[in-house]
DNA sequence: CCCTTAATGCGAATGATTTGCATTTGCATT
DNA sequence: AATGCAAATGCAAATCATTCGCATTAAGGG
């Protein structure tokens, strides 16, 4: 009997479905200013999620750590690191490439970061 | 006429290049003990040496940062998350999976990471 | 040797995240 | 509906990594 069912958890969840792009744990707070729920149960929350796979959990390279729905099986979310569009792919892109270096190396890769960055179609043209 | 050759830039530098793996700054700290090198001055002079190429920056998915002498040329080390030893891999693993992503969904990946965490033949072992 | 500017030391500030502790609340049980 | 207890929350203080301000020192070109 662990995991219940309070206020606060609701609220976060309920924002993280709707939630098309992997988000922070502070801008979780700004977005439920009114609704009365703390940063340290933001965190709290976020890490019990995590902790029952309900969520997952990352840390950029800006140090911060994000958030989103564990999806349902192994996949990878390309992110844009300019206007933080995502598309979801539904395969991994390097399991190949990581049976290949089990091969060679018999180093087993940790598939651990499902999100990947870049630049999205519309962004890598304006860069340029 | 910028980056001097100061006592302590010589200290981290030749650290890094007798160093094995990414270390992060307090690792650098705790090692030169004794040198006189401050925190603040390794944090700064580790941001000048990757702003110079000279190392590259990362934060794994512990949230500290983590440094080594940049590669000549864009390649991976995979890291064994547990003994922390490391393989260096002449080519990009990765390469050919993101020309097709690219393809696919127009999407360029930005290959920032050079470190790829798993673990190494022994490691995995060990935790069967 | 002098001068300018970058580099350093030190301590304080920052930002993200965690923690201690008292209080509240969910929920299973009377 | 009342009771009990563990889990959840709020709040403030603590922690950790990293950055900054500012006065002092030292590189290295002239």
């Amino acid at each position: 009997m662990e995991l219940k069912s309070t206020k606060s958890r609701n609220e976060i969840l309920a924002l993280l479905k709707k939630q098309k792009s992997p988000i922070t744990a502070n801008e979780i707070f700004e977005k439920l200013r009114g609704k009365n729920v703390t940063l340290s149960t933001i965190y709290r929350t976020l890490e019990t999620f995590s902790k029952n796979g309900i969520l997952k959990k990352e840390i950029p390279q800006s140090g911060t750590a994000i958030y989103f729905l564990a999806p349902e099986e192994h996949c990878h979310i390309l992110e844009c690191k300019n206007c933080h569009n995502t598309i979801k792919l539904k395969y991994c892109p390097y399991d190949k490439a990581n049976v290949k270096i089990k091969k060679e190396t018999s180093f087993l890769v940790d598939e651990e970061n499902v999100v990947i960055y870049g630049l999205c179609k519309n962004c890598n043209k304006k860069s340029n």
